[in-house]
DNA sequence: TGCAAGTGTCACATATCTGTCAAACACACA
DNA sequence: TGTGTGTTTGACAGATATGTGACACTTGCA
């Protein structure tokens, strides 16, 4: 399952940011506008991470960190403070007050990133799912191994990411494109094509021992795997 | 010693199998047909692993998950729920209850024990034992000595750090990074590829007398300890 | 001081994977 | 049944990643 974090900052623009950015990191998100928000959002869903504004409307950044801490089922829940201040001694008390970590803005999108896993990695250390499991397939992030009905399978580095990626959401169609940005990354340019080719190369794979196709080709669409 | 298991699960047929399964692959396992039952096992004797049906007579499956959370010696213990209903709600509900994986039935024996591995392996990070055995592989930390199937093999200081490292999740692929943070610290600058020197070193050591390769190589990922 | 053992780096040898192409093949539709 | 378009597949020439011998340098010890 994915990490579920949530953002309490007030400023729309930076809030919808991070959002954009945690999303795309495969992360799962909810902003709170104010103080009051966020303690809602919490109360009804304990969140894996906070990223918390010091500033915030109605109910203050450290005061939420307060009550967070004060509480049994969220005493040690991870939150990463957000601010403008730089100065050591706002550091400080952001740190007394529980804070895991402190970032200041502006901050760049790769710190902030870094940041969360490093935070996610210390307090729980395999939030990421390690085992995904599909019809008979199973895909084992932890040992990098793929099985089919009990039989393991060797694939290439490509392969196996194109599985992993397909495995997040069975039976929804991918396009060529949306597999090039999420398998080989959105900046090296290789044909669409080639896309055919590995598909082709995981079906053969997968199809160990007489077994079926689970690769479903859409045409004029993309591609699936199927869920049973 | 074995890792501890306790199965909750009212159904006969499947805690049977479980237990055969579990105790096949070297686990220790106990039966509780409902949940008083489960709580009075879990009292007796603190398991290393929970897998509790959510359905289950007396006490439910996830009133235990609170109950066990709810108390200090059982607070972090790792819990599996079984469950027949595969909603994307009812595994967030287990999730959030504090459950650490969830596997729904009917569930194939493989998968099963992927994931019990899997949530040992995490759960219980490092075992502080004297002796480790991989395979047919062994550590002595006490005396520093490593043999293979009751052959003597002499290892220099990092190669053994090495060995040791890999030998504390079998089968788990460390990449390059993590192996040079672990053996040789995070503070120490050396080349990545002197990880792969060493990791040439330490199987031309271990693949005395004819013995196959227990390092296994994952392109683009780094390396693991073959666990058989 | 000399020696033996161990270390990190490099350069080259190997192994493995990749992307591309073109030809073969499927499919939808007239 | 023919046609145009989209997909599958085998072959292959790089491109990349890993394996390994050599070597210079350090360290501990006799």
């Amino acid at each position: 399952m994915k990490p579920f974090i949530v953002i309490a900052e007030d400023e729309a623009a930076v809030s919808e940011l991070l959002r954009y950015n945690l999303e795309a990191e495969g992360y799962e998100a909810a902003i709170a506008h104010d103080g009051e928000e966020a303690m809602l959002l919490i109360n009804e869903r304990v969140p894996d991470l906070i990223l918390l504004d010091w500033m915030l409307p109605k109910v203050s950044g450290i005061e939420i960190c307060r009550r967070v801490r004060a509480r049994q089922t969220t005493a040690n829940l991870p939150i990463i403070m957000l601010t403008a201040r730089t100065e050591e001694t706002d550091r400080i008390r952001g740190l007394q007050t529980g804070a895991d970590d402190y970032v200041s803005k502006p901050f760049s999108n790769n710190e902030l990133m870094a940041r969360v896993q490093a935070v996610l990695r210390r307090i729980r250390p395999a939030l990421v799912e390690d085992i995904i499991t599909v019809g008979d397939i199973m895909i084992d992030r932890a040992t990098h191994s793929i099985s089919r009905a009990g039989t393991d399978i060797h694939l290439g580095p490509t392969e196996f990411r194109l599985l992993e990626f397909l495995a997040q959401h069975p039976d929804r169609v991918y396009s060529r494109e949306q597999l090039l940005d999420g398998v080989w990354g959105s900046d090296v340019y290789v044909e669409l094509r080639t896309v055919d080719v590995h598909i082709g190369r995981l079906r053969r794979a997968l199809m160990i021992n007489g077994r079926d196709n689970p690769i479903r080709t859409v045409r004029q669409a993309g591609y699936s795997l199927r869920k049973n």
